[in-house]
DNA sequence: CATCATTATTGACAATTGTAAACCCAAAAG
DNA sequence: CTTTTGGGTTTACAATTGTCAATAATGATG
């Protein structure tokens, strides 16, 4: 046989095989010894196939989303604070076994991605924060195209220990959607006010941060002031901002800025060395999906939702059930 | 806790957890013991979680049908006789053991129901015939909802021992794509074609015979007419109209029609006693889903193909090489 | 409050599936 | 012509998963 008039095809044709392979096992159930008989290969080779099949987006194998946000709790969350859904994460039996915060996180994670396909939509403008959190759920969204979406990173890069390449959650995202993505080529938070304010105003970066003001969809997460290590060691705020923010009753701190217990921004020094989207224009979103893990952050998530900066919420049962009461 | 309240929502909230343990299991790909550590529960009650999720549709596997009609084969039928798509059902090694009808039949089936949610689009009315080919087909059609879909039944009803209600498979097409149905509440062929002409003007027949003439999808297989039996037997025409119609050259029958080698109606006396689509309706479909499994039928399929009837194309590997030669 | 019916859970076992090292074979390189 | 390399396949074994009958929990009913 001629090998170059096949060789551009070679691979769809296998291609063939696998999806036929893949029907007769996750469409009609055979096992994979039948097929193999069939085949007349060894079973290996049907396994072999059969992950090829996975990996190659042949089968592709999805969770419903909505499940998760049609629990009575998620139900009494949204009626007592007027949210449009709240999805939980339930990764581990209540009370059993000490609840590893990292366990709960990729949980947390993972339903937030799920959450993520099912709030978007064609045509949506997406903002994306980024922390240990978002980049929990950014590893577990499904590969799904959504038509016309754009993505864009709502606050600026940093190096740290703890989170990998902060432009990674909205590139990740914005692949698995198939959509535009921008990220923000400017640090979060630089050493003086007058540096942050010119770069601000570069045509580049001011685009950028443009597109911020006019979101369908804000994708972020909240610290709480207490875990001071992070905020500091990143250099968001000194360790004395970070003291003055908390003798003004701050509660929270969302995309790099501090809110009070009425979820109100609460203005700082550190604002002004900031390259981030602003609490107002955060407000401003359509559609503001805060996704959190852990029972001790209760009282920020609640601050959040006081000052109107969430109307779909990912969280873990017992944050859940700590914000309820 | 007051029952009463929780009660509507008890199932919902054991669906949150089984979209959980779908998300551990599926999506993280942590194995089932590990779950059920986790969960505070024995392994083999995930085991029956992961099941009520795949049975409840909270997780879904889905084929991608693509990969059925990219092979070379496919494309060198597309090529040659100007179809749009071609999907190829192989379910065994060819050349080993024997190509067991009823295996050929269903695997085509397979592939075919995949091929239809790849071809149908939001606002088509689709018109379904019936046989032991749409049997198969039927059956293994995807859930999956489409917007705005019409489904009606080509072919009156039948009852027969090889082929079950024929309405039947009209209506789980319909329901699985979510889709309004109109079924064809007459028989297929009457004993009068006086009888006939009265039934296909009875005002509600007669509207269901009417959105057969605008349809953006026709599915339907096709007989040849060695085997006559099925057509005999089943009323369609009598032992000697059969005769009659392959003297005058019939090499397919299509709807309870006879076709002739190039694909052209045969007119013959059972026409009048027929409630079914008629072959100029058939032609007219926008989109026109061949489905047929068989070799033998190679003669056939090239005859549908040659008169037009034909825009996408389902069938074994088999067939699909003796109808490119 | 005991009883029956129904449903969910479990442990023990059987079946299926995944893995890894060995093997084959063809094409490219020495 | 031999060796090497890389894909794909296989065999034998290990791990995971599915099943089923027994048991517990639930909850409706007399």
């Amino acid at each position: 046989m001629p090998p170059d008039i096949t060789a551009k095809q070679a691979g769809s044709d296998k291609d063939l095989i696998l999806a036929n392979v893949a029907l007769l096992y996750y469409g009609e159930g055979l096992n994979q010894s039948d097929i193999a008989k069939r085949m007349d290969v060894s079973r290996a080779t049907i396994v072999n196939m059969l992950r090829d099949c996975r990996d190659r987006g042949i089968v592709e194998i999805r969770v419903n989303g909505d499940m998760l946000s049609s629990s009575s709790l998620s139900r009494d969350l949204c009626a007592k604070f007027g949210l449009e859904d709240v999805y939980i994460a339930r990764s581990r039996s209540p009370g059993k076994g000490k609840a590893d915060r990292k366990e709960t996180l990729e949980q947390v994670g993972r339903v937030a991605g799920m959450a993520l396909i099912n709030i978007v939509s064609a045509g949506d403008t997406v903002g994306v924060a980024w922390g240990e959190t978002i980049k929990a759920m950014c590893t577990a969204v499904p590969r799904q195209p959504v038509e016309d979406v754009t993505v864009c990173q709502m606050i600026g890069s940093m190096v740290s220990d703890r989170v990998p390449a902060s432009e990674d959650c909205t590139i990740r995202i914005a692949n698995r959607l198939d959509a535009q993505c921008y990220t923000l080529h400017a640090p979060a938070s630089l050493s003086s006010s007058t540096l942050a304010a010119q770069l601000r105003s570069e045509p580049m970066i001011a685009s950028q941060l443009g597109r911020l003001q006019d979101l369908n969809l804000a994708v972020f997460s909240i610290g709480n002031t207490d875990h001071s290590t992070h905020i500091v060691s990143a250099g968001i705020a000194s360790s004395a901002e970070l003291d003055q923010a908390v003798c003004s009753g701050a509660k929270g701190i969302v995309c790099c800025r501090f809110i009070d217990a009425e979820g109100q921004h609460i203005n700082l020094p550190s604002d002004e060395r900031t390259v981030a989207i602003t609490v107002a224009e955060l407000a401003a979103a359509k559609k503001k999906m805060l996704v959190v893990a852990g029972e001790d952050r209760a009282e920020a998530v609640l601050a959040a939702i006081k000052g109107g900066l969430v109307t779909h919420l990912c969280v873990d049962e017992a944050l859940a059930a700590a914000i309820v009461a």
